[in-house]
DNA sequence: CGTAGGTTTGAATTGGGTCAATACAGGTGG
DNA sequence: CCACCTGTATTGACCCAATTCAAACCTACG
């Protein structure tokens, strides 16, 4: 242990280094930790696994060992019922944490696969708990973010449940713009790493009448769409399509 | 505090008493509390609140004050867009938490309405909070609860995403079933203490659908109902009418 | 350069929504 | 005890948004 200390201290990188970008030390910051409860962090975190675009980060059944932090990259978890149909259930990009859905019950209720090639940082979930007891901020920290994970839910839910094709693109449009904004990037050019049937599937859509929406949303100059790459030209527009146009569904 | 404790000795009833059927004593049992665990929660626990039908338990934009395990009754929660569309996202039996909405963001997010007359144990977040620094199984209680949120949330999101009428309707009343089974009621005759208009919010259908299609299920025999009264004639065929009984939007 | 996977677009179909009329249940008051 | 009234539930006829089926079109990649 000491030894390990010591050695550290020589040839430790600033930890900013050993998380580029994103990962556990930007989520320390994020839930308020100092820094010396950070380093703690970073001693019980694996660094750098990289995962290629089709490939796995981990599968629905697999018992929960780690949380991950999002380097680089983007991922969709998808969830099967028992019949085998599966369903998009979210879209993971740099500096979101994966693996929540197993903390209810020890098991992965979700796959979690690489869209493009990625980079996350990992942290055994014993670890975890372990410096919980010893960081309570941690905890807190822990709550919140399922918390918003239900949140999110749930406003995903609304969008299955009440909202026409037209509103449901808008909605996701504007969350990605919003993410990609959050992190730096552009909020009206970005690439959408996901396929129309992913798009589709995480929207209750078939990917024709995804395919149709951008289309439509062209036409009317919302947007300029071409394969993957997508430009928002006007977010005040999209914006507008929710809730006023068309909502066959809402009263 | 030495009083307070003398005179609970002596007139204390049983813990059972204070809590009667479910509450949050039942609940720390299912938390592997300790018996004196369970005292220092009782302590901080308000008991029998009733609430009245169609009053609110609290609203939407209430900060977070409290949890509440339903010791009987029958309660709804809605979330609304901004647009003042809303929609039921739950419903909670006896045995069951309410308030879990409200743990990330420190405000209610849902109303949470009576539907019929029911009656709740409170419990402050903030003794809680405090309760979970000193029983460490507490703490994963809670956040074992939240995994089920997140759980329960997205079966519904795959309810909502890819099954049809029927196959939503079945599996409605499949999850009522197997919850009043669990309390100890009968598995196959109940009472759907809401309307036709919230079994069709909570699915994504309008009331008349969900009113053809349990005509339908009566009509080939698997249940009888009679407005709120249902008895299920046949679970294993409702069981089959999902993902077998037309599913469109599957594969 | 050819093949495979993804995307766009068109035409036909349909599940569920909309509108509307009727039936029923639970209270209320005469 | 019954006539009335109000809100909910059922049922029918029609319609439309989104799905399904199908064909053509890209784009990437070996």
């Amino acid at each position: 242990m000491i030894a390990a200390n010591t050695i550290a201290l020589v040839r430790t990188p600033p930890i900013a280094n050993e998380c580029p970008n994103f990962g556990f030390l930007a989520w320390c910051k994020s839930a308020n930790l100092t820094l010396s409860e950070s380093k703690k962090v970073r001693d019980f975190t694996t660094h750098g696994r990289t995962i290629e675009p089709g490939s796995y980060l981990y599968n629905a059944g697999a018992p929960f060992i780690s949380l991950y932090a999002i380097n680089s990259g983007f991922l969709k978890t998808t969830l099967a019922d028992k019949d085998g149909r599966e369903q998009v259930t979210g879209f993971c990009m740099a500096g979101e944490i994966a693996g929540l859905d197993a903390i209810g019950s020890g098991t992965h209720e979700c796959d979690t696969i690489a869209l493009e090639a990625s980079s996350v940082c990992g942290m055994r979930y014993a670890d975890f708990q372990r410096l919980m007891l010893a960081i309570p901020a941690l905890q807190l920290h822990l709550v919140r973010m399922m918390g918003s994970e239900i949140s999110r839910d749930q406003g995903l839910m609304l969008l299955l449940g009440m909202m026409s094709a037209g509103e449901r693109v808008a909605v996701f449009l504007l969350n990605l713009s919003v993410r990609y904004a959050a992190r730096g990037f552009s909020e009206t050019r970005f690439r959408l790493p996901m396929s129309r049937a992913e798009i589709g599937s995480y929207l209750g859509l078939k990917l024709e009448t995804v395919s149709r929406t951008l289309s439509h949303f062209q036409e009317i100059d919302a947007i300029a769409i071409n394969g993957k790459s997508i430009y928002l030209k006007s977010i005040p527009t999209i914006r507008r399509m929710i809730a006023v146009y068309g909502s066959p569904k809402g009263h």
